[in-house]
DNA sequence: AAACTTGTCAACCGACGGTCAACAAGAGGA
DNA sequence: TCCTCTTGTTGACCGTCGGTTGACAAGTTT
């Protein structure tokens, strides 16, 4: 049937088997959408069996989350407030630091963000996300507690953010920093619209 | 094998039939997520084949968007500024409008709401009209044109909008007099920190 | 070279959205 | 009463999805 000197199949250690299944799905994971991808057209790129890929991970699910651990951890590194600041200057440069992660990243961006929009269970895990980054938030702001509506004002706030930053990166007219001098205005709006202004210095 | 008094199946009229196709499955999806129905399980929840339900509308998507166009209708209907008031009146009158419905039906509003994120088909439906909204809006207030700023501005304040509502939803520690009055805040706010604040009577 | 571990895969499962040829309910004419 | 014809209706099917399984084969050990 076949040459014996042609295997079936090229043996990989299971470390770099790993590696490179992982390497190659962030790739398509950020050039394609969660729904576009299926199991086996994701395997028949690697150059495997869908088999083997339920062999390294559990879910499609599973393998999306490992897959981009590594852009979300860089993203965590990246927004952490240094705490020798100001919580509004804290704020501004999270803000920038993420904006220009975005920015460098538009694509995969948009295809993470819709991705993580399109499917239930990854539905969840964004919720969590904005849900502690809410919390951060009005921690760092309100740190003898906020009130409701500036609970409602500051998760409202993170759904504007994902909006205006998808508007952003589709059309391309604001600068970053214009962008995100908006997006500090408006949070700033609508916490005082919720009556609850932050104990801040003076914007001037 | 069957009485013959025990017909197969109940032969209908065509309008009635899709009425009652159309009833059903607007109850159907006002209370479950898109995603969690099939087209089997519809079909099986009416008592009729799949093949039928496929006769009638031509695709699944069709068929949920026939199903809620009545809803949609009167969402419209409801939020049809007045003409002979304010831009700032119009917009208040709409706001509360459509807060009242999302009030009203709030597990149909927030079931859209999911599946619009969920699916992709559908989220391009929301997209147009939130694209509707966003001109309608920036029409009302900007009638000689709006900056890039005041766009961005504005869509991201529908996606705010989003997020307060389903919070509000969820936790219902607001009024709807004063979730109204935050948005309209939040959005004051959000044109000014665009630099592009609307032609207005004062808002005191 | 035989035994053993384990990386790998073809074949399969149930459920999905969607299609199709064919059956049968019921109205009209004889 | 029977026959016919229209058309509302269906069971069986398709391709694809995410996910599972039993068995083969590559590589290692003795």
């Amino acid at each position: 049937m076949r040459p014996m000197s042609d295997p079936a199949y090229r043996r990989m250690d299971v470390d770099e088997r790993r590696a490179q299944l992982l390497e190659r799905g962030a790739e398509l994971f950020t050039s394609h959408r969660y729904d576009e991808l299926s199991m086996s057209r994701i395997a028949a790129e690697v150059g495997i069996s869908k088999a083997l890929l339920y062999h390294y991970f559990p879910s499609k699910q599973a393998f999306f989350e490992e897959t981009l651990s590594a852009w979300a951890e860089r993203l965590r590194e990246r927004t952490e407030p240094d705490p020798s600041l100001s919580p509004l200057e804290q704020l501004t440069s999270s803000l920038d630091a993420f904006l220009s992660l975005v920015e460098e990243n538009s694509v995969a961006y948009r295809n993470l963000i819709q991705s993580a929009t399109a499917v239930s269970e990854i539905r969840e895990l964004v919720e969590t996300v904005r849900h502690a980054t809410a919390r951060r938030i009005l921690d760092g702001l309100y740190p003898n507690g906020a009130t409701p509506k500036a609970r409602i004002a500051v998760s409202g706030w993170l759904w504007f953010m994902d909006g205006a930053c998808l508007a952003w990166i589709e059309h391309r007219d604001l600068k970053r920093e214009e962008l995100r001098d908006l997006l500090l205005g408006v949070l700033m709006g609508a916490l005082i619209a919720a009556g609850s202004p932050p104990d801040l210095p003076q914007v001037s």
